[in-house]
DNA sequence: TGGTTTATGTTATTACATAACAGAAGGCGG
DNA sequence: CCGCCTTCTGTTATGTAATAACATAAACCA
């Protein structure tokens, strides 16, 4: 991100090959037990945003999606809103990009849901987390508000570039 | 926003002028307090955003801001930062608008804070509601993470849409 | 008053996202 | 296997959101 911290951003660690290759299986049975199709286009933006474990631009994705040349921005966008109803991928607002949902990481089949991210300015890493939301859920009531998602995106400086 | 909802949307109010002049007098006072100016552009941005009462586009303010043709861009966008930077908008990132604080509405006044936001699909209205996180606070000190700013913001119907 | 800082005007460009339609591929009853 | 329907993809074009860069002007201060 802002690369002007004077520190290097090495924690900032990329999934291997075989790590990647698992979630893209993971995700081709998700989709199937869904009767989904995986087809080329969506696990090819899958696994570009998994080559990165952070958050992804979609215009990155567009860039990167063939080996010789871009792909046309309506391939991705909607590969990319897929594989978020899907709940394979998060969308972060206050970035305008695009991340792997954690829930899948290690083996579990996790349901579409909300999330909440820990979001670094200095090295742009991205950190998943489980919350409830009691207060907005008891102040959306008390208006007779119907909620059908919610974003929640902390911004900051994580450990390791504080 | 999504008009096809076979109800109309009246219950989306707008404030009289009386209450916009003493908004912005407030407005100005406020930046008075703090060393700042509140510059023509500056307040011409903030009537439009009071103006609606509800989230507005950034283009729509430039498209509105004179009354014989529209603003250049980087005029409005400047506007925009500044008022947020004096606590008197919020921008709401899964809308790409802008909202005025409601916490200067009955006269307080507020330091620059987090807030939540109860954002209605169908009339594009918007409430802004005062939380505390204590669980995502507790999960970013455990994850040793800094948080210096909060986006929450819950997307659904609101009572008279429902 | 002269120098500094802050804000604005202006042009141009970059980044982000979708509409609209034609064509290909998959699913399914016959 | 065929024909039909539905879903997905390819492609062109356009729409929408935001900022870079630099020149000018206004406010502030010594
Ligand atoms: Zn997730
Ligand atoms: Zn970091
Ligand atoms: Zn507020
Ligand atoms: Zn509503």
């Amino acid at each position: 991100m802002s690369h002007a911290c004077g520190h290097d951003h090495d924690h900032v660690h990329t999934l291997d090959s075989g790590r990647i290759d698992a979630r893209l299986s993971e995700a081709r049975r998700l989709c199937e037990a869904k009767g989904e199709r995986m087809t080329a286009p969506r696990l090819r933006t899958l696994e570009l945003i998994l080559n990165e474990n952070a958050p992804v631009k979609a215009y990155d994705v567009i860039d990167r999606f063939h080996p010789d040349g871009a792909a046309k921005p309506p391939t991705v966008y909607r590969a990319l809103a897929f594989l978020e109803q899907m709940g394979l991928i998060h969308r972060i607002e206050s970035l305008n990009a695009f991340v792997a949902c954690q829930g899948h990481a290690d083996g579990k089949a996790v349901q579409p849901h909300a999330a909440a991210f820990l979001l670094c300015d200095c090295c742009g890493s991205s950190e998943e987390v489980a919350v409830s939301l009691p207060e907005i859920d008891q102040q959306a009531s008390a208006s007779g508000f119907e909620t059908r998602r919610v974003t929640l995106e902390a911004r900051g400086l994580c450990k390791a570039c504080r």
